[in-house]
DNA sequence: GTCCAGGTCGCGC
DNA sequence: GCGCGACATGGA
């Protein structure tokens, strides 16, 4: 049974979702023929569930469809876990109005951004976007890609009617796993000490990650809790405080110094204090003016 | 072979 | 606090 799923507008459904690069990480896809999103979610209850998402045509609201590939329907609470993952990963609920002001300022910035972009991608759950984050680090976008790939395929529950498909693995079920298996067969290098860390610092409750999501906690707690994970530096962090919606901070990565370096110095490089000078203006929005910098 | 990718850790100072 | 080498992997 479809059930719909409102925004405020203005938002830009198939735009958003491929805004970021996450939607080229495993377990999620976007079909382009049909834009659709689409991805296999484990539902707390064990139940696996292949989920896709469309916009109406206004773009006021998401259309959510979950396939059990069972003769039973979803339960209620199983319904409503999957939207809400659906919320938190397109961002429904984030306010972005203040930012919209802030980038009207800028005329080539606003063209950019005015048709309702700036709801980045994200993740189900912190485990899972920490666990890709730290396969973004010291490696190239394209092994990244690999990487989650193998971690999905490998250890990540089939879902049935097509077992080619499989849902992120649980922080259990990566914690449960050999390190030489995420070592020989994921091909993690060096972060499969890290990842498994986490996810046995995270299957054991000893690090609660999920409740950083509830936006209760002082923005320099969460950005201290986050810089505890092992494998999780300054870069990492900051790129999770955007996926958690904190914007006031910049990932300074490779990517980012090469970018400001060709747009505002003219291929001199700059310091790292130069770099992130260069988006002061936007205080809290510092994180997106980067992400939606026109290239010219 | 060397260097580097959307870096981070642990060390010595 | 800062500088520096090590770290798995794969492509140029």
């Amino acid at each position: 049974m479809p059930k719909k799923l409102t925004v405020r507008k203005p938002y830009d459904f198939a735009q958003s979702v491929k805004d970021h690069g996450w939607i080229e990480l495993a377990p999620v896809r976007w079909l382009a023929e049909s834009e659709r999103l689409q991805w296999v979610e484990r539902v707390s209850s064990g139940r696996v569930v292949l989920v896709e998402v469309t916009s109406v045509e206004s773009d006021q609201a998401v259309v959510l469809t979950a396939h059990t590939g069972e003769a039973y329907a979803l339960t209620v609470n199983e319904a409503e876990e999957i939207a809400g993952k659906l919320r938190w990963m397109l961002r429904l609920d984030e306010e972005f109005g203040s930012f919209y002001e802030l980038a009207k300022s800028d005329p080539a910035f606003w063209r950019a951004v005015k048709g309702g972009r700036g709801r980045l991608l994200r993740s189900p759950t912190l485990f899972e976007d920490a666990v890709k984050t730290i396969c973004t680090t010291n490696t190239t976008w394209r092994q990244t890609i690999n990487m989650v790939d193998r971690l999905v395929a490998r250890l990540g529950e089939p879902y049935a009617p097509d077992p080619n498909l499989h849902a992120f693995p649980t922080a259990e079920q990566l914690a449960a796993a050999d390190l030489e298996l995420l070592r020989q067969e994921v091909r993690l290098g060096y972060r499969s000490a890290y990842v498994s860390q986490l996810a046995q610092e995270v299957a054991s409750g000893e690090r609660d990650l999920e409740s950083l999501k509830d936006g209760t906690l002082p923005r320099d707690e969460v950005k201290r809790e986050l810089k505890s994970i092992k494998g999780v530096g300054e870069y990492a962090a900051n790129t999770l405080m955007m996926l958690l919606g904190y914007y006031g901070e910049l990932a300074l990565d490779s990517e980012m110094r090469s970018f400001v370096t060709k747009r505002y110095f003219d291929g001199r490089a700059p310091s790292d204090k130069e770099i992130l000078s260069i988006y002061d203006r936007w205080g809290e929005w510092k994180y997106l003016a980067y992400w939606f910098d026109p290239v010219s």
